[in-house]
DNA sequence: CTGTCGTGAGACATATGTGTCTCATATGAA
DNA sequence: TTCATATGAGACACATATGTCTCACGACAG
């Protein structure tokens, strides 16, 4: 019956991005175990959310890393990267929402890794033609993570199944709304 | 010197949705005013929630009536949409996080409202052939918030101009990212 | 069975935020 | 000027969350 410390933070992930008031009572009643015993693996709210960042970027970048971004056709890198992204959403979104609090300047170093990654395909799809230049590369980036955190939450709703989540913010992301004769 | 509601509503609608957990002293130096005056004309940080969504509401509604939703051309409406929420951003994301909160089944009436409508815009357009239908109506209004929401930050952290930010959101949603030949 | 380990429940002091109050000051009208 | 009004600064009691503790229970290995 022990705990597993990954399972304790990624319900403490989709719950506190989207409650950040979540107290620590919370926290591990979301988690199905007692406040106690989370503070016994975690040792003050403080260090739950460090770790919580930690295991986020390790995820996500991991996800990068098996996407394999950097190589191939940077639609298919997209789309791949969406792929892995979707089912670490509820990190995707903890970190997100955690780097909205900083001043503009001082990202966390491992989110700021994250987006130069990210950023780099774009830039990658727009010098090869594949993406548009008319919409510049960090706002394509911040477009990309909302959609994430979106279907995330509609998931976590049950508003969307999760295997048509990479589909549907691919889709949205690349294609865009408007009905086109020619696919 | 007096303190204008609606300004104190709007820094403390931006600094929320950014960081939830901002204290009343926070949202009244956000607001340029103290802690007191603040209390003075919200009873509570209750009262104040309660008539911030109240406003968002108000703006959000001002905003599809004057976009004239319900008429004309779909992708054209829905451009208009977005020129009319984006410089509500704030008040959008305060909104949409904050019905993040309640339970999948019971949003705030406004909220639902709002939703309501948005919907019926894309529906509309999927029906006329202008919207793709291979995307869930209920996905599509979500992705247009989280777009939105997301330029009003990447606004507020000065990586977007204000005046670019309703053709930014518009063209990732209504076109994608793909480059085309044929436009 | 016996001992150990991890857990849940709950008590407790402390820290932080909230809501209310008083008082001094500044602005603007008569 | 004189007065009214609105504000800022700060004190205060209160509520809630946090962090630490003890104790009892159950699972599991020996």
């Amino acid at each position: 019956m022990t705990v597993h410390r990954g399972q304790v933070l990624k319900a403490a992930a989709e719950l506190l991005s989207r409650k950040a008031t979540a107290s620590m009572d919370d926290i591990a009643r979301a988690a199905g175990i007692s406040r106690a015993t989370l503070h016994r693996h975690f040792a003050g709210r403080e260090a739950l959310v460090f770790a919580l960042a930690e295991l986020a970027v390790r995820q996500i970048e991991d996800g990068l890393d098996a996407a394999r971004i950097e190589e191939g056709d940077p639609a298919q890198a997209l789309r791949r990267l969406v792929a892995q992204a979707t089912p670490v959403a509820g990190f995707l979104a903890f970190l997100y929402g955690e780097n909205q609090l900083y001043e503009p300047g001082t990202p966390d170093p491992g989110w700021a890794r994250i987006e130069e990654r990210v950023g780099a395909l774009i830039r990658r799809g727009q010098e090869r033609g594949a993406f548009r230049r008319d919409l510049s590369a960090h706002w394509l980036t911040d477009a990309l993570h909302a959609l994430v955190v979106a279907s995330g939450w509609s998931v976590q709703d049950g508003r969307m199944a999760p295997r048509e989540a990479p589909r549907m913010v691919a889709e949205v992301l690349l294609g865009g709304v408007l009905e086109r004769r020619t696919a």
